[in-house]
RNA sequence: GAGAGCGUAGCUCAGCUGGCAGAGCAGUGGACUGUGGAUCCACGGGUCGCGGGUUCGACUCCCGUCGCUCUCCCCA
């Protein structure tokens, strides 16, 4: 073991890992872009306050997970755990509202969490997020959705997407105190957690995974039946929607999301494979007049990129490589070769090892070159190169005019 | 926050009821200075995670510690 070691939960990204990571972001990124989206750069830090007012005081995620410290001027500073309560934050202070009639942003870059590591969780890990601000209409949320649906098939990653609404201010108050009504008639069935959730966020009792508790809260009332006309409708559209677009959803009534700033739709795309959430989303309709800005319906999902690269099981295809394998006195043609080929927009690698060319090519093959660009006396004198294919065996000779 | 497993060569791992530290792959060199991918030969490489204890003797047993991995919780 070497004496320096990264931070627990931190972790190098290279090799095979980085291509499959990077192919996942620039897939998510250019589908994106076909949606309109525009990228947004915001900061890693953020004021502590920044992130307990939107994504909750009370939520896990603020009072255990978040890498929080003081500023030299004793100002509480937070690496960002997520990435909306920052967007929201740029969206109200650079007063994007009043540029377009409504923002579509998306986000990609590092997220902070401290908790204990384990598959498909880092404590440093990737988001990309997206967020349209301004429009309520469900349609929105179903392209959010459609979004989801398309990157996890384009990835071909194998996921259940599920849906639900959990009301809104006029709605949820009255589905919260009958919930909380029938949890209390059944506290001892609880578990220790729940018992604890119930007075807090008695909604959160609902996706708890323990047995007892799922049992328990088998016939407890859903949120469905509690829904105002405006967030039924809402849900109704959506769903017709979502089938208009052939999306397979489940509804799920116990989904509920750790985040307070939720309203209405909320969706999570769960891996078929792993007892993981890949990316999830939902609408929050108050977070940007909370934060200060005018009163902007908003909804917003993010994807995991970790999660999505181990599951994305494909081979990524690079560009083939080229390796000029200068043998003799040729050094300074198979340096001029190189740089023809690279003006071909090629990727070429100069073989950085003298000797015969029997090691030259076993080096080719080791570095996984696809073609061998040989060059000897022979070539020099004749100005041409010899093409060898690795995988085949063929070799072609290569005129070029000596113009450059 | 709760629980389990694992730390031996660059990598994957073997090493029994304590007795000289091992293999495969990778690396380097070589009958071969114009032809590679599983031909052959040779070579290098180790604080057995770290600290303590038991013992004549510890990679092996015990305690502690650090790290990694995994499960639950939570979450992307």
């Amino acid at each position: 073991m070497s004496e320096f070691q990264s931070v627990r939960g931190f972790h190098d990204l290279f090799g095979e890992d980085l291509k499959k990571f990077r192919h996942v972001s620039n897939l998510i990124r250019e589908k994106l872009k076909l949606y309109n989206f525009e990228e947004i750069v915001i900061p890693v830090l953020e004021y502590l306050e920044v992130f307990q007012r939107s994504i909750g005081e009370a939520t896990d995620i603020v009072q255990k997970e978040m890498f929080a410290f003081q500023d030299r001027k004793g100002r509480w500073i937070a690496l960002r755990p997520e990435g909306t309560a920052g967007v929201v934050r740029a969206y109200v202070q650079n007063r994007l509202y009043a540029l377009k009639p409504y923002a579509k942003l998306f986000y990609e870059g590092p997220m902070f969490r401290h908790e204990r590591p384990q598959a498909g969780r880092y404590r440093q890990f990737h988001q990309i997020g997206a967020e349209v601000f301004g429009p309520l209409d469900p349609l929105v949320d179903a392209e959010m959705i459609q979004l989801v649906y398309e990157i996890l098939s384009e990835l071909n990653i194998k996921a259940t997407i599920e849906v639900n609404s959990i009301g809104c201010k006029s709605c949820r108050p009255a589905y919260r105190e009958a919930l909380s009504l029938y949890l209390n008639a059944l506290e001892r069935r609880l578990c220790e957690v729940c018992l604890d959730r119930k007075g807090r966020n008695p909604l959160r009792v609902l996706d708890c995974k323990v047995p007892t508790c799922k049992e328990a809260v088998k016939d407890a009332p859903k949120m469905l039946d509690f829904l105002c006309k405006e967030c039924g409708e809402h849900h109704f559209k959506l769903k017709e929607y979502l089938n208009t677009l052939s999306i397979p959803y489940r509804e799920n009534p116990n989904l509920v999301r750790g985040l307070d700033y939720y309203t209405k739709t909320v969706f999570e795309a769960v891996s078929a494979d792993m007892n993981i959430t890949l990316i999830a989303g939902g609408r929050y309709d108050y977070l940007v007049e909370e934060m200060g800005g005018p009163p902007t319906p908003a909804v917003g999902f993010a994807v995991g990129l970790e999660r999505l690269s181990m599951l994305f099981k494909e081979h990524v295809r690079e560009e083939p490589l080229y390796m000029v394998v200068p043998f003799g006195d040729v050094l300074d043609y198979a340096l001029f070769i190189a740089k023809v080929l690279r003006s071909e927009g090629k990727r070429v690698e100069l073989s950085y090892r003298r000797g015969s060319l029997k090691k030259q090519l076993e080096l080719a093959n080791r570095l996984g070159v696809r073609y061998a660009v040989l060059v000897g006396e022979e070539e020099k004198a004749g100005g041409f190169y010899t093409l060898k294919d690795m995988e085949t065996g063929e070799q072609l000779r290569v005129e070029f005019s000596p113009s450059l």
